[in-house]
DNA sequence: CCAACATATGAAGTTTTATTCATACATTTG
DNA sequence: CAAATGTATGAATAAAACTTCATATGTTGG
């Protein structure tokens, strides 16, 4: 959380603090199993950890981790019902992202 | 560069493939010197390492480790031309994706 | 209340990335 | 060709991120 944070740079449109936030969740995003649970958020409003854990075959622990790091960073939310938790798409804007990635045809 | 490589997961519009390339880039581009030097490229067309660097003020070292891996990678491309070598953005998607996230407000 | 289920958490270990520093390589100029 | 300039590279270290495992917490049903 610290690099170019002092310097120039300015001119173009991106502050440096917006370039920190920008990679900040880029960096959230960037990762196979979280990209999985973006498309998989994306078509289903609200799943369960349970849900996403066997539809990604992630083990639950693990998922916990990646979900729990995704919400506190602002990109999903999530609600109690019972026993179980659903986790939910909060920043939208990610599936855009990964959309215009994904339709890069020579990736 | 090995995780949920190997699960069913499918039914989304991503393969697994696909989803860890997108991931592949995302991470390549997730650091705040690198979204300065994309703004930079996405505005100039091609610059030197010098022109780079003094306008980040990011030591040169480093900037080389940074474009170099921009460059393997295949986000940048570079000519030399005479002592100075000068880059350029040759996948210029991650401007979309980038400015994407700049223009969330709540950011 | 207890057992069972769903999820979270934290420590430890491992792997990746980032940064620095010293130095090497390439090109031009005098 | 030597010196100067521009850039790359590699080793070493530091810092993050990822994964696993053991265990804790919350919730419901009996």
């Amino acid at each position: 959380m610290s690099a170019a944070t002092s310097a120039p740079l300015v001119d173009m449109g991106l502050s440096i603090e917006k370039m920190e936030k920008v990679a900040f969740i880029l960096k959230t995003t960037a990762h196979p199993t979280r990209i999985a649970i973006v498309q998989l958020l994306a078509a289903h409003d609200s799943l369960s950890v349970t849900d996403i854990s066997e539809r990604l075959s992630v083990e639950q622990s693990l998922l916990s981790h990646h979900l729990a790091g995704m919400k506190l960073k602002g990109i999903l939310s999530s609600t109690r019902d019972g026993k179980n938790i659903y986790y939910a798409l909060k920043m939208r804007e990610v599936i855009d992202v990964i959309q215009c990635l994904a339709a890069c045809t020579f990736l």
